[in-house]
DNA sequence: CTGTTAGCGCATTCAG
DNA sequence: CTGAATGCGCTAACAG
């Protein structure tokens, strides 16, 4: 299929014109004649011509494409994130380069090398597992950068806008409604070991609980947190609580606890975070804390464009608070 | 930041050679001494040289880039083809240009344009909602495209190659099992009007049901599905089975069976589709037909790889069978 | 209102 | 083993 597509130069030679006359129409320019543009414009439709975005970028140095990097795109957490994204971006003649690192900091390097080579106008990257001293090096070669779920950190890091959520606060919160019940032999079940987001959430849990909440690493599934969890019910029976790292640890905890005979909420109480679309559905259903994941991805993608207009201006930082959702799980 | 990358001439400048040894050196290719290879290595990593992906592209006319089309990234049956091509498609070195229809068949025309434009080497368009004349028209604009879930009906649309899930035969699979337990009088929740995937279910059940199989289209969601089977539960209290065009609707098709005091299974039962990580953990667990969604993106992406590497070669459709998953909604 | 000249950064081709 | 010339398709900056 596919005769090698029609250029500048070919509609030119057929309207009788010089290319950039061409140029002007395509670009909706003006300086050209009224007839003359009608003209081109129906050779155009007619020879199925289309601009060559590559070309264009190679002078205009800009791609009209920005990257978004994701840790796990089938982890629930994040295709409502890419669709606030998504639909921002395409409102603005942005298009979106996916990438999935697995949940491997190594691959998130390579995946960010891809991205400069392909030379996107600027990357999201979302809950980012590397390093400081790594992102700090990183980071600079790209012309824009938002942490989604990270906080810069550092002063002198600040060479990105961001858009995080207030674990703190919504361990807190979590922390709160548990203590107000009477359990004080809690467990949180963390997540990645490299998760920013889970150590926030722990120091929260644990500014609100004492220092004796058990800290314990996990995958951020289904299966990681039915896991820990059976580990963890087997060697601390007197455990009240379980908080997880988000819903599908939470889940996970249920699971757990049905099998080794611990009725919840009664016997055992559950607590999720984010509030995926499973959390309401499972029963018992979650009581979670509710993060607004299509909103952090709409404020991340504005804020990247913002920038690419002005790339002047301070960094800002959003932060979303999260709201409790109080469910059977832990009523 | 990032005062303008270097280009091949800055290496070449300081090292004393052309542009073309350097451009050996960064193509591995072979033709340079191997002390002068040495020296303008170590130069490229000191001055972080990264080649310009635009700039190749414009010469070679490939951009190492692949467009994935989706309805909506949020819907859980995307996320895992998402995955599934991504994990294929960087292995090879390309990436993943992600679109967003949001169901809706004119935003999906402005984004097979838009992809044009951006001159991807493919497309992998998912669940393609628009009518054959307009796929016909737009698809040899492109060098290679592969089908998921929609059917290359004529024969003469076979400028594509497919990857099909075998949607009567899981309609039957369905069907039997209702038809086996005595259910006779059973309605179809058929998804969106313009889904071909539901088309064929629907004549899958009524292959084995037969013709009176009521047929009712809703959006493909929980909400969509709550909403019309509230409506058919009430307007038809003789039926006994709900039969969802996926599992988002069989769980509304179950919020509606409680709402209406409906006992599922005992009074009446619901079947799903795709076995999404949801259908096995509601309450009751989703009978329902498995689809392995990552493995559908991983043969569509080796397809497209395929093709691009020789474009010859006859079109083929890949069509994978679904499996039933026999839970307790439907026992 | 229109055309000419230049060059974006690189790979392909052909000479040495 | 190395380099010089050419052009990918387009836009920006000038000329007329």
């Amino acid at each position: 299929m596919s005769n090698p597509r029609p250029t500048l130069a070919d509609i030119a030679r057929e309207a009788g014109v010089s290319l950039m006359t061409v140029s002007r129409v395509v670009n909706q320019k003006d300086g050209v004649g009224s007839e003359q543009r009608q003209r081109i414009e129906t050779l155009i439709k007619q020879m199925g011509y289309r601009p060559s975005g590559i070309a264009r970028s190679l002078v205009t140095q800009r791609t009209g494409t920005i990257g978004l990097v994701v840790p796990d795109i089938a982890n629930p957490f994040f295709p409502d994130i890419a669709r606030g994204v998504e639909q921002i971006a395409f409102q603005h003649g942005y298009s979106l380069l996916l990438c999935n690192t697995e949940e491997n900091p190594s691959r998130e390097l390579d995946v960010l090398d891809l991205l400069l080579e392909k030379q996107v106008d600027g990357v999201i990257l979302c809950s980012s597992r590397l390093p400081s001293e790594k992102l700090k090096e990183i980071l600079p070669a790209f012309a824009a950068v938002v942490l989604v779920n990270r906080m810069p950190e550092d002063e002198d890091m600040a060479g990105a806008d961001a858009v995080l959520v207030d674990d703190f606060r919504g361990g807190q919160m979590l922390g709160q409604h548990l203590q107000i019940r009477g359990h004080s032999q809690v467990a949180f079940l963390a997540g990645p070991e490299q998760s920013f987001s889970g150590k926030a959430r722990f120091a929260g849990l644990r500014n609100v609980l004492g220092a004796d909440v058990v800290f314990l690493t996990c995958e951020p599934t289904v299966g990681g947190g039915q896991r820990v969890a059976r580990e963890i019910l087997g060697a601390r029976p007197d455990l009240t609580a379980l908080c997880a790292f988000n819903d599908l640890v939470a889940v996970g905890a249920l699971q757990a606890a049905a099998e080794v005979g611990r009725q919840v909420p009664a016997d055992l109480v559950v607590t999720g975070y984010d509030d995926i679309q499973l959390a309401g559905l499972v029963t018992p259903a979650l009581t979670t804390c509710r993060v607004q994941r299509e909103n952090l991805g709409c404020r991340a993608a504005e804020l990247l464009l913002d920038r690419l207009d002005r790339s002047d201006g301070q960094f800002k930082t959003i932060k979303l608070t999260p709201q409790l959702i109080q469910r059977a799980s832990a009523p």
